[in-house]
DNA sequence: TTAACAGGCCTTTTT
DNA sequence: GGCCTGTTAA
């Protein structure tokens, strides 16, 4: 007996089958991750391969350090030399060993988002674009999926032809471009975008990659996007030993360039690929796992496969729907609390999973209320926060001081009274001499203009010379002390003495000891803890990988986070129209846009292994005001046999139940949607203890606004964007949604209340 | 040069 | 509701 017969057949088959393209279709819960690992073991102990021959990519760090546990566990001795890492690390691995090839300096830094965003505003200011035609987010996430498809500036101006706005763009990300390599720094997409290209343009590099991964593994394979395609395709080219493990019906990341086309078309990628399907589930109850089959059912474009199991029935759905947002968070702390006290479950077996992040800010008031011990997974990333990205740029300048970007930020934090206008004169002064932001400052003493600057920016610059010094010689640890004190840093803050800067002390004092834990890993691991290593792993760590799972607490997280993951009991929140799916794939989304919000339920309502409880809520604060919103069409995707509504129903209109019968035999999706569930009569689910009276049902009507006094094909007059033709006028619930061409801006939708349309 | 305030604009979703 | 930008007063 061995370790493999745990396994069933097609899983057998998938470890096995070792040699040559291998396309494994997993459905959710059907122990892709166990196959993956018992196939890595099966190659070193069975096949004698040698652990260094292994690549194996994932996604998330979290599921990468989860697979390097349990493949640690399996496969002992020699585990440590398999690369088990994700997209964004093994890329930079590489890189950082031969980004020279491309003519950079190995010490790049990486720019997150933020960073990026800063970038571009000096980009606006170069080029003189106007950010009222162009927003900076929409020209970077263009450039963003540019580069996921491997398109250069050049290639982007080529395809503008002589369209100004697109031409605009490219102007915009060939300047983009040129900071970041001026700045020595990379984007996210670039780390694998510059790894492709690495491998393109050196044929030798490429075939040192290619003899040391002969054997490589890639796990959640329908969200690559093409330029993870190019690198593993590239990679895999020599010795073809390629398997990828994925399922069409959980791509949710089309959105960020991730291309179904890679998992659907992978036989025509890799002729002579085998292909194995994954459909017995060992996560979810029969109840949950119909139901998620029942939903994805609707979607057209999709490999038909249908996921059964073995488990048992288990509980019905629960549907639970409430007056607002806030009655709706009450009762899922109240069912948590419950059930905790009863000794029936624990903190940790909950995850409440809604559409944007937020939603958590309701349920984060009452799990504190509550007392009940928590993480919100994603919210405002912790290295995203400000004090944090004001000493890691200190940190940065130290490492490398070509990165402008971290200079400028630092120069005046804490104040020391060098502001805007200095800074434009030293940056005018470096551009014109083509040399660095922190040479300029060197040279501060050959810039007249800056006379009275010139003291504090030369202790500046000697207190950077100072710590650069310093950091020959000291651990991550002391340099990252001595920042946060000779810059009086920490005395500022706490001068202030306000609730805010006391959570800030907190946060350095967690960046303080993720510096400690960073170098006692790297000394466990034999790893030298030098400062661009530690800068690296901060750059690409995401919130989900500091979830610990031997705490009690209950996570709360957006759907997308919640991929991959599983938890016996799950919260699906915000079920409605509006919500999820979400108002723009409502309003304005592609057939495509919504079966991807469908697949985002699917993946959803597979997370639960026990219980799958869906909630609503009839109205909803968004963005400061009020909207009222049908129950999600999805709800009414799911077969109602299986639905539990809850039981205190209001009797006089009919009971829910009664109403439900009436109809029986027809599962909710093929009733008309509006009728499935009552959308009209507000407060019949009194099912909580802690629903409030239902309040008059007049107070529940949408006030929609005035009809525009323009119509479609009328010319009107915008403060901003100047004269145009109205292309459309669509109803979006609490406001009209209209479409305008204008003469100058192009294609503008926007909505009637804000956009204050003249007819002309 | 900076702090304080008003007004615009916004929302998917993340490595 | 909160973030960002631009304006203004000190």
């Amino acid at each position: 007996m061995s370790v493999y017969d745990n396994l069933n057949p097609p899983q057998k088959e998938a470890v096995l089958c070792t040699e040559g393209p291998l396309l494994i279709l997993a459905g959710a819960g059907s122990g892709k991750t166990r196959v993956l690992t018992h196939r890595i073991a099966y190659l070193i102990s069975e096949k004698g391969v040698n652990p260094w021959n292994i690549l194996a990519i994932t996604f998330t760090n979290k599921a990468a350090q989860e697979m390097r546990e349990r493949v640690n566990n399996l496969v002992g001795e020699g585990a440590e030399s398999i690369w088990v890492s994700t997209f964004h690390s093994a890329c930079v691995r590489i890189l950082r060993r031969h980004i020279d090839f491309l003519g950079y300096d190995n010490h790049f830094a990486i720019y997150d988002t933020d960073d990026q965003k800063n970038v571009m505003k000096e980009v606006y200011r170069k080029l003189e674009i106007d950010t009222k035609l162009f927003k900076e987010r929409a020209v970077l996430a263009e450039i963003s999926h540019a580069k996921e498809k491997l398109i250069s500036p050049a290639d982007m101006e080529k395809e503008a032809g002589r369209d100004r706005t697109a031409l605009v763009v490219a102007n915009a990300y060939r300047e983009y471009e040129q900071i970041l390599r001026k700045n020595n720094a990379l984007d996210f997409d670039d780390l694998i975008a510059r790894t492709a290209e690495l491998f393109e343009k050196h044929p030798q590099v490429l075939e040192y990659y290619q003899e040391r991964f002969r054997y490589i593994l890639v796990d959640e394979y329908q969200d690559t996007n093409y330029a993870q395609f190019r690198f593993v395709s590239l990679l895999a080219s020599k010795y073809r030993n390629l398997c990828v493990v994925g399922d069409d019906d959980q791509s949710i990341y089309r959105f960020r360039g991730a291309d179904i086309q890679n998992i659907l078309g992978f036989e025509h990628d890799f002729p002579d690929t085998r292909i194995i399907r994954l459909e017995q589930n060992y996560r979810s109850t029969k109840n949950i796992l119909q139901c998620a089959n029942m939903v994805i059912a609707n979607n057209e474009k999709r490999k038909t496969k249908t996921l059964w199991t073995e488990n048992e029935e288990g509980e019905k759905i629960h549907f639970r729907q409430f007056m607002n947002g806030f009655e709706e968070a009450e009762y899922v702390v109240g069912e948590v609390q419950a059930a905790v006290r009863t000794g029936e479950a624990k903190y940790k077996d909950y995850a409440v999973l809604y559409r944007t992040n937020a939603q958590s800010r309701m349920f984060e008031e009452k799990l504190l209320a509550a007392g009940i011990p928590y993480k919100i997974v994603g919210a405002v990333n912790f290295y995203a926060r400000r004090e944090i990205k004001d000493l890691l740029a200190y940190m940065r300048t130290v490492d490398n001081s070509v990165d402008d970007l971290s200079v400028r930020r630092i120069l005046n934090v804490p104040r020391r009274g060098i502001g805007d206008r200095t800074q434009e004169v030293l940056q005018d002064y470096a551009d014109e001499y083509g040399i660095s932001f922190y040479d300029a400052l060197c040279q501060i003493d050959e810039i007249p203009t800056l006379k009275r600057s010139a003291g504090k920016i030369g202790s500046f610059v000697s207190m950077i010379r100072m710590l650069k010094t310093k950091a020959e010689d000291c651990s991550v640890r002391e340099l990252l002390e001595e920042i946060i004190s000779v810059t009086g840093y920490r005395d500022e803050l706490e001068k202030e003495g306000t609730e805010e800067s006391e959570s800030r002390l907190e946060n350095i004092d967690e960046l303080i000891s993720t510096a400690q834990s960073f170098m006692d890993a790297a000394k466990e691991e034999g790893r030298e803890a030098t400062l661009s290593a530690f800068l690296e792993e901060i750059a690409l760590v995401s919130d989900i990988d500091t979830v610990d799972p031997g705490q009690d607490y209950m996570l709360l997280m957006t759907l997308h986070s919640a991929k991959g993951l599983e938890f016996p009991r799950v919260f699906m929140t915000g079920m409605e129209d509006g919500v999820f799916p979400g108002y723009g794939t409502i309003m304005s989304g592609t057939q495509a846009d919504m079966e991807e919000e469908r697949r985002l339920c699917y993946v959803g309502m597979t997370r639960a292994m026990k219980q799958l409880t869906l909630t609503a809520a009839r109205q909803r604060m968004i963005r400061g005001d009020v909207q009222f919103n049908k129950t999600s069409r999805f709800i009414h995707e799911m077969p109602r046999e299986i639905v539990d509504l809850g039981h205190t129903v209001r009797e006089t209109s009919g009971s829910v139940k009664e109403s439900m019968k009436a109809r029986s035999g027809l599962p909710f999706a093929s009733s008309k949607p509006s009728r499935g569930f009552s959308d009209t009569a507000p407060g019949i689910y009194r099912n909580n203890p802690y629903t409030h009276v239902p309040k008059p049902a007049k107070q529940f009507q949408v006030t929609a606004a005035a009809k525009p006094d323009y119509q479609e094909g009328d010319r009107v007059v915008h403060m901003k964007f100047g004269t145009g033709v109205v292309k459309s006028i669509v109803s979006g619930g609490r406001d009209y949604e209209v479409t305008v061409d204008f003469d100058r801006a192009g294609i503008k939708k926007m909505f009637a209340a804000f956009a204050k349309l003249k007819k002309i």
